[in-house]
DNA sequence: ACCCTGAGCGCAACCGGTTGCGGCTCGTCA
DNA sequence: TGACGAGCCGCAACCGGTTGCGCTCAGGGT
């Protein structure tokens, strides 16, 4: 299965290659006549323009690519990269663009655009470094297209969407704090990764102006594997706090897991809080800091195709509000439901 | 930002591009000296192949494609697909092979092979028809490297991996009527997909077959917002069943939504039971028929891979089994826990 | 009858690698 | 000392589109 090409259809025509590849791109040097005969072979021979081909003239391929910091099975075991992706990809397939994927702890993006692999780029700052922020820098001033998600480990001059955790951060510890509880533990994701130090900053520092204190500190790395060890950790040492606050969602589905075998009762004995608002959280009814995940995705890809076009537009930051669901309680006063065990109804 | 060609390393070395080219790629005729002189110029100057132009020569990308049938908010709403996904860039990744991925109604994946945009496809069975199977195989014996994930509307030689859903389902169909349970609801996917009729069948099947009868049916749209519809459909219907089966897990989370705030308990007064196991499954303590997700997506990169290399694999089924959770009771005596509101513990 | 104009098309170079083949420069052996 | 072969490298064509420029030819004006 030969592919047709340009010179294909020029010779059964008898016309010159230059000739086709004008007529299919609306040249207005060609003449009606000719246009309607190349169009209507390119149709009937299933002529498709060899990608490669185009893309080394025009000096662009009309990628843009995602690369997601971590291995698949990291990424994907976070509702969080599906739901960014989600809005992603939904504007990718609005503005027809390809996107070319990868999760891989490697920094293959910047590769691929040295490549000439892809023109525009979405990268998630959560994990990059300094040096690497400057080396994207260079590509952007390189006309390469390059939006970030997420907190940079410094700034940038880079478009970036990110959100403003303290609101949803603050009114959630509000929200503690008016329901009675006082004394806190905190589950932080990785502690080298600066977003995650920044994200466990801001709890303690709404925690405190709350008027509640964080008595017990574990550190997860960000997997509900994670969360459940680290909530074990946390039971060893006794019930110390009414209240625990996660670094994301994913943890806090973990904690779930832990609390339950345990036998320790939510929101009764201890309250619980993520951050993220996952779609499973609404389904677990965690109570947890909203983000819109989605709209950053969208926004991201909004920003690398209006760069792709020439128009660059700059970043945002989005804002977080509290979700409040049944893993906290809502006033003090709990009534005693001591229902528990395998036979348990789940509605 | 010009990007360094092999020509900017030969014109600055004083030699042939051509003897550039084979330096780099390690070509017996070069002699070791230039070979080190080229080689350390190149990172010095950060060389890097342009990819068009070494796609256009070598015939190939390597570029594996993934095109998912659906708008992106339907796919990626369904953990299913993220799932699958994991487990096609998990092997992606290890083959360092990158993923040009769509979401899209549209078949972008045709025009991407024929465009020589990606050199193999993973293309989704599920929305597929019988003439866009024989497209592809068309496409199959021009050397592109396909493998299909789900059931095909037809039989096809294409290498395709999917699942045996008969155990499963037998085996879920079996406790429910080990359980006491006489009459189910089947709340089925699209009945316009192939898929979700020969799934309903099979549920059907194994219903009289475990000596129960289905007395109601519902049909989803695959989507949670599908399945709580669903719910609230039957539930106006009466409680007439007391084991709801479905399509797959999505709705069977919106049902269970539904169920709660209409205050059935489950598995009490009715027990549900998914398929697909999902992630959220487990976290939510649905009773579903386990399909084992990541490694279909494995298995079908593997085969592109392989198809790759020049050595086609066979496609493959996997086996299904029972995940029995909390909604699904295993004796039939329930006890009374009429517990339910809003200040119901989470654990 | 002659020139000018412009529409319509072909020629050829170019994008940046890849590769067959031919040629030059040594060293070796007779 | 001359022939021969191996080792190294350059020339040029090619992959499939794109595009500047120039050529041809028909038609209109004087």
């Amino acid at each position: 299965m030969k592919a047709v090409t340009l010179q294909d259809l020029a010779d059964t025509l008898g016309v010159a290659r230059s000739t086709v590849s004008r007529a299919l791109r609306d040249d207005p040097q060609i003449s009606p006549d000719t246009r309607r005969h190349v169009r209507r072979l390119a149709r009937d021979l299933g002529y498709h323009p060899n990608a490669a081909a185009r893309a080394l003239t025009r000096r662009h391929s009309g990628v843009v690519g995602v690369a997601l910091p971590r291995s698949a099975p990291f990424v994907f075991a976070n509702p969080y990269f599906a739901t960014l992706l989600e809005g992603i990809a939904s504007v990718a397939e609005d503005a027809g663009v390809p996107i070319l994927f990868s999760a891989s702890p490697s920094p293959d993006y910047e590769r691929w655009l040295r490549e000439g692999r892809v023109d525009g780029l979405i990268a998630l700052g959560y994990g990059l470094h300094a040096h690497d922020l400057a080396r994207l820098e260079v590509l952007a001033g390189g006309s390469a297209a390059i939006a970030l998600v997420g907190a940079p480990a410094r700034v940038t001059e880079l478009p970036t969407v990110t959100v403003d955790e303290a609101p949803g951060i603050a009114a959630a510890c509000d929200r503690l704090a008016d329901a009675g509880h006082r004394d806190v533990a905190l589950v932080t994701g990785p502690v080298n990764a600066a977003y995650a130090r920044a994200r466990a900053d801001m709890w303690r520092a709404s925690t405190e102006a709350a008027g509640m204190a964080v008595v017990d500190t574990a550190h997860g790395d960000d997997t509900q594997a994670g969360g459940a060890a680290a909530a074990r950790r946390l039971l060893e040492l006794g019930p110390v706090a009414d209240a625990w606050l996660f670094g994301n969602d994913a943890m806090a589905f973990g904690a779930l897991g832990a609390l339950q075998t345990a036998g320790v009762r939510v929101p009764t004995d201890v309250a619980v809080v993520g951050f993220d608002d996952v779609p499973p959280a609404a389904l677990l009814g965690l109570t947890t800091v909203h983000q819109p995940i989605r709209a950053l995705g969208e926004h991201a890809m909004r920003l690398v195709v209006a760069a792709l076009r020439g128009d660059p537009a700059p970043g945002h930051a989005f804002s977080t509000h509290l979700e409040e669901r049944r893993t906290t309680r809502s006033a003090p006063s709990a009534p005693a439901v001591p229902s528990h065990g395998a036979t348990e109804d789940v509605t």
